[in-house]
RNA sequence: GCCAGGGUGGCGGAAUUGGUAGACGCAGUGGACUCAAAAUCCACCGGUGGCAACACUGUGGGGGUUCGACUCCCCCCCCUGGUACCA
């Protein structure tokens, strides 16, 4: 590669001047420029460094931030690191290495490549989760739903192995066996710290509306909440003095519930079953609890339950319907009973064809004898009216059915209206030692929170990360740490060992960094005003729900304090595609296709690899990596640099005359383009615009200054640091990073003529070169005119001729 | 199963409100330069037929609407992501 341009040299050379020179720099409460925030999805800093897929949506963040400063936004556009998480406890355990220490490593190996890409970051906004500094207010803001009352324990299983003497996360469990040494791994009861998030489920589904993500991403939100109405219904035990609600969504088939399921876990078991069945219930029970610790996809197998003894009674008919109990009930979604419609429910169905129930038809409209039939929109009511006829819904659809059921169940008091979520309270604790230590004590009775001035309480420092045994965090072992004497009093308390989990830190890092420095609250009142809501986010598809709606929830609960002024935090979100190997594999080191931003930045610079990886394709899309495809752009800088160089380092003369015609139509068209994709991050058609218009400027013989500057303009947001050597070999003194951006007319987009295409039947048969708006009249006269489409009329009668204006025309003929 | 997104040359991908399918780039072929190669530059480049002009065909498959469909409607197939007995 004999004449590459010296990439090295200016993109060093301008990232020391851009970091000297604080050049984005973002300022608070600016007043004379609309703000703009832009923030990315900030990286967990693993101990393998930057893939290629890190980059991808920071070079999308970084071409939209130098954008918009050229369009004279006031840009916030920071960066930092998620740095707590399970790898470095690992490692820690394994290697005796603080995670501290692991942690800092890491953190200094991705700044260093981040940087190594010239993205525009404010690094004087730097923060990490780790840092006292920062999870102090992490702590704080647990503190302040705890006191809201959004915090509490429960008892809950988790995956405890005994053999390592820890607990597990999911991902660590593979066939109920540690990822690690293959022990067994049993569920535990153990307590555990949860989030309310269930009291914000609605508002979480209702301010969905507002935003500008894709509809996909908020569809997602939309299940994982799951919410949906119905009724709840009070059905009596036979013989006994209790009753049990269950939940429905389709209290018109009420008629139609032939037995009840109970879930296993479920409580009223022991009180209903009858003395015969003890034992099978019993055995049942057992066997389902042991089955919850295998791959739960065996589950969906098939259907299994057993028979109670007990009867309760429909309400509507005062029938008596078995009870049984079966693990297809779930304890943790509405009651835990439910009754059983086999005639127009999938699972009751198929439960009432294995244990031979009866299956009564109440919605007309599908054959029952084959499957449940479970249309709600065609279909009508049958068999539902009471024995005395009181209440009827024959002949009702069953939308209509449904909420006259629902004011009937609650005129007589058999049922209510109700609704229910999939979305689950968080389970927010681990039993880990790299995280945020939760900032209660406890005495044995109860829960004291830290108060505000205990802040930051601090992990110890353990000469040896190492299970505590008891399926506690390693804070267990930490024994002076874990013991707190109040002095005035002398009584001992003891500290909470479960830390957060590393969705903590990541669900209000975009307020810190509002204002990272501030010592006396988390972030400034004012300044949060003028920052927030971010204003586009970008980041991996993976955190499409989790993420997405702790910090949400977090952001709401602050909100109904006061602390923040928007009700959501992310106002526009974009998720881009995962970058896959040359063979179109995900990327990982076991199929060995992983690319080395490092190598790649080595090789052809750091504004190729911008380049290259906004080229590849659509930003949300997933797409392939290919070495021969990185040459192209990287030989379009290349052009680029050598026609308009010189070797000596000086610049070509350049023209000072007006730019021809076609030029000034191609620069102006040029601008429009560029600027409308980078509006709407289609980034890759506006590279090649950005490839057309050099091209066009190649060929001519004289390039006339202004559209030179006019395309360093246009490209500077792509490939920044080439684009500020050029600006600066033309003349300029002042960086480029803050040149107002180039205008377009709309009058130099009009050309004189236009070529439009004649077609026969739909076919092209022709090209006329027409001036713009010429007559439709004179228009067909010159189609008539033409050899070819007089060749294709031939003996044939024109039936219809349609002329588009500008565009096209159309004879049909017979 | 359900929800969402997608299927266009050898490859990545372009195509305003339906209006010349294949922009831009890669790979490939031919040529220039060179002792030679690399790099660079020029030309060609969906398929079939033809020396050529040109003709036919072509956007996952089938049908429809229209003067005209990658684009709109119906049915089907395949791929990716999410989710999974949520009553």
């Amino acid at each position: 590669m004999a004449d590459r341009y010296p990439f090295s040299k200016i993109e060093s050379k301008w990232q020391k001047h851009w970091a000297d020179n604080k050049t984005f720099k973002a300022i608070d409460n600016l007043k004379d420029k609309p703000k703009y925030y832009i923030l990315d999805m900030f990286p967990y800093p693993s101990g393998s460094g930057l893939h290629v897929g890190h980059p991808e949506g920071y070079t999308a963040t970084d071409i939209v931030a130098r954008y918009k400063r050229m369009r004279g936004f006031n840009v916030l556009h920071p960066m930092g690191w998620d740095a707590f998480g399970l790898p470095a406890e690992q490692y820690a355990i394994e290697t005796g290495i603080a995670p501290s220490i692991k942690t800092v490593e890491n953190i200094a190996t991705f700044k260093r490549q981040i940087q190594s890409l010239g993205f525009s970051y404010d690094w004087d906004r730097e923060i990490n989760t780790t840092d006292e500094a920062y999870y102090k207010w992490t702590q704080w803001i647990f503190l302040q739903l705890y006191n809201k009352g959004l915090a509490y324990q429960s008892e809950v299983a988790v995956n405890w192995c005994p053999a390592l003497g820890t607990v597990l996360a999911n991902e660590e469990v593979i066939n109920g066996k540690s990822e690690r040494g293959g022990h067994p791994v049993v569920r535990k009861p153990m307590r555990q710290w949860m989030l309310k998030i269930t009291a914000y489920a609605d508002r979480l589904l209702e301010d969905l509306e507002g935003l500008d993500w894709s509809e996909s991403i908020k569809d997602m939100q939309r299940n994982w909440i799951g919410k949906s109405e119905g009724a709840e219904v009070n059905f009596r035990i036979a013989d006994q003095d209790l009753s049990l609600d269950v939940f429905t969504t389709r209290p018109d088939t009420l008629f139609g519930a032939t037995y009840m399921v109970l879930a296993p876990e479920h409580p009223y078991l022991e009180k209903i079953t009858t003395p015969d069945y003890v034992a099978q219930v019993n055995a049942y029970r057992v066997l389902a609890e042991r089955k919850s610790d295998l791959d739960r996809t065996d589950l969906a197998k098939g259907k299994t339950g057993v028979f109670t003894g007990a009867y309760a009674i429909n309400p509507v008919n005062d029938t008596l319907i078995p009870i049984w109990v079966s693990d297809y009930v779930l304890m943790s979604y509405g009651t835990g009973a439910i009754m059983a419609v086999p005639a127009h429910d999938t699972r009751d169905y198929e439960f009432a064809t294995a244990f031979d129930l009866p299956i009564q038809e109440v919605v007309s409209g599908g054959d029952i004898t084959k499957e449940a039939f479970t249309q709600i929109e065609d279909g009508l009511m049958i068999n539902s009216s009471t024995k005395d006829g009181q209440f009827s819904i024959n002949g009702m659809k069953p939308s209509k059915a449904i909420q006259v059921t629902i004011d009937w169940l609650e005129e007589s008091g058999k049922g209510k209206r109700a609704i229910n979520y999939k979305l689950r309270d968080w389970l927010f604790s681990r039993q880990r030692y790299w995280g945020e230590p939760i900032p209660v004590l406890h005495d044995g009775t109860s829960t004291i929170p830290l108060s505000d001035s205990d802040l930051p309480l601090t992990l110890p420092v353990l000469d040896r990360i190492k299970p505590s045994g008891t399926g506690e965090s390693p804070l267990a072992n930490a024994k002076e740490w874990l013991q707190v004497v109040d002095p005035s009093s002398g009584k001992v308390y003891t500290r909470e060992t479960n830390t957060m989990p590393q969705w903590a830190g990541s669900c209000w890092y975009y307020l810190r960094f509002i204002d990272p420095d501030n010592h006396e609250r988390a972030w400034d009142l004012e300044k949060e005003k003028y920052w927030m809501p971010v204003d586009l986010y970008i980041g991996g598809a993976e955190h499409a729900v989790l993420h997405l709606l702790y910090a949400r929830f977090w952001h709401k609960v602050l909100y109904d304090l006061g602390y923040v002024s928007t009700k959501e935090p992310f106002q526009k979100l974009v998720n881009q595609g995962m970058i896959l190997g040359m063979d179109g594999e995900k990327m990982s080191k076991s199929r060995g296709n992983v690319i080395n931003p490092d190598e790649v930045v080595k090789q052809y610079g750091a504004d190729t690899m911008r380049l290259y990886e906004m080229f590849m394709g659509p930003l949300e899309r997933s797409k392939p990596w290919n070495t021969s495809g990185i040459e192209g752009v990287y030989r379009f800088l290349n052009r680029l640099w050598r026609h308009f160089v010189k070797d000596d380092g000086g610049l070509i003369a350049l023209s000072d005359e007006e730019p021809d015609a076609e030029t000034m139509t191609m620069m102006h068209a040029s601008i429009k383009k560029v600027q409308s994709d980078l509006d709407n991050l289609a980034f890759n058609t506006a590279i090649s615009q950005l490839m057309v218009f050099s091209n066009h400027l190649r060929e001519l013989s004289e390039v006339p200054r202004q559209a030179l500057e006019t395309l360093v303009m246009l490209l500077n947001p792509f490939a920044p640091h080439i684009s500020e050597e050029l600006w600066a070999l033309m003349g300029n003194e002042t960086t480029l990073a803050y040149h107002v951006w180039p205008e377009y007319d709309e009058k130099m987009l009009v050309r004189d003529t236009i070529t439009m295409a004649v077609q026969v039947n739909g076919k092209v048969r022709a090209q006329l070169e027409v001036e713009v708006d010429a007559e439709k009249e004179h228009v067909l006269a010159m189609a008539h005119e033409h050899v070819s489409v007089k060749q294709h009329m031939e003996g044939k009668t024109i039936v219809k001729e349609i002329v588009v204006p500008n565009r096209i025309v159309n004879i049909v003929v017979r």
